[in-house]
DNA sequence: TGTACATCAGTGAACGCGCGTTCACTGATGTAC
DNA sequence: TGTACATCAGTGAACGCGCGTTCACTGATGTAC
């Protein structure tokens, strides 16, 4: 069947918002590509209409994901109330438990470390762009302090996230959330008076 | 052939030894048991004498990697310089460069998250002795301010080493592994002049 | 002391399975005449 | 206006391959007699 013009990107967006989902929950190696035609209602074979390789895939889902963040942070007011807002809702407990609608970066940074660097420029273009962004919400006169400041804060939200996630105790994991939460508000505050 | 009894349990660490390196080198899922008994010199049946499947393998990679590390960071000095030292040497550009012999919190951290309960429990296990341990090494009388301290700084240290081992571009990455380290000192600091 | 035997770490071929990828084909539609 | 055709997103079976796992077997050694 022919289909109009805005269908074929329709499609191929509906295959990235698919495997984005699956890559965060489960793993890129360990989401096949036939498990994630299934979910996006395609037969195997369609794949290769839309990406010239399932590393290709990876490479757009990963400038989408990074794409979606900076829009997601940047609904947050350009201040540093706006960034306690973001790490708020980043050391969540709602944000613990959802790896699939969640960062990118948490659910997937050292799978992306070992991937090719065509895939590793995409993740690179997009964090500079989400710490510009970032940056300009600090009232710096210096810019290279502010991204300095929002790199280490991005670090520990990471990180944080990670390891809250990685443990079974659950109140050991309510203790690293907690932590980090307490320190990267400090991290903010304590920048100002030195 | 009939060995002394050491000889199996020197074969078992041989594999665990093989599989930690390959394991932060390319990941988990990416590595096959084939390629594992391989570097171990070993044929691939050979590997159900030693483990009841890949899973328990992961397990006895993580307690054992842990192990080593919480070992690691007890030749530092039990102080804050202590602590100062681990940070320099965990945020160096050889570190970075070094997936392999280095930190399995920062290689496998988000494989390990979606791995079985029985593997994260042994993450969690491991991760408990390391933070108890740094803990010691600052002069605080509430403890559990002392294990939030840390575990800020762990969180700190994993999530910059990933992010600069993520991106392609050197002077992006360098400035990263900065950011980190004058953080991880800041915080250290101004942890006892509030 | 010499020999037959039990032990068991390791061998190596084979298993079913899911992976990424290929390709000849389908069939509904917009377009040309 | 009616019909034949070109288009092309999607189909579905098949490909070789490496995965984790199984298992009958090997053969050097310590032990028993």
């Amino acid at each position: 069947m022919r289909y109009p013009t805005t269908h074929k990107d329709l499609t191929r967006q509906r295959i990235i918002n698919v495997s984005s989902r699956l890559f965060k929950e489960h793993g890129i190696d360990a989401t096949g590509l036939a498990s994630i035609m299934s979910e996006a209602n395609l037969t195997n074979g369609a794949f290769y209409a839309h990406f010239a390789s399932k590393e290709a895939l990876v490479e757009a889902v990963i400038a989408d994901q990074l794409q979606a963040q900076l829009e997601q942070f940047g609904q947050a007011p350009k201040d540093i109330n706006g960034l306690k807002q973001i790490i708020n809702i980043y050391l969540s407990k709602e944000h613990l438990s959802n790896c699939s609608e969640g960062c990118p970066s948490a659910a997937l940074l050292d799978e992306i470390v070992k991937r090719p660097n065509s895939t590793k420029n995409a993740y690179t273009n997009g964090l500079k762009r989400i710490v510009k962004n970032l940056a300009d919400s600090l009232p710096e006169t210096r810019p290279e302090k502010s991204e300095s400041l929002i790199i280490s804060l991005l670090s520990l939200l990471i990180g944080t996230l990670q390891l809250s996630r990685a443990v079974t105790d659950e109140m050991f994991s309510a203790q690293i959330l907690e932590s980090g939460r307490a320190t990267a508000h400090n991290l903010l505050d304590k920048h100002w008076n030195p």
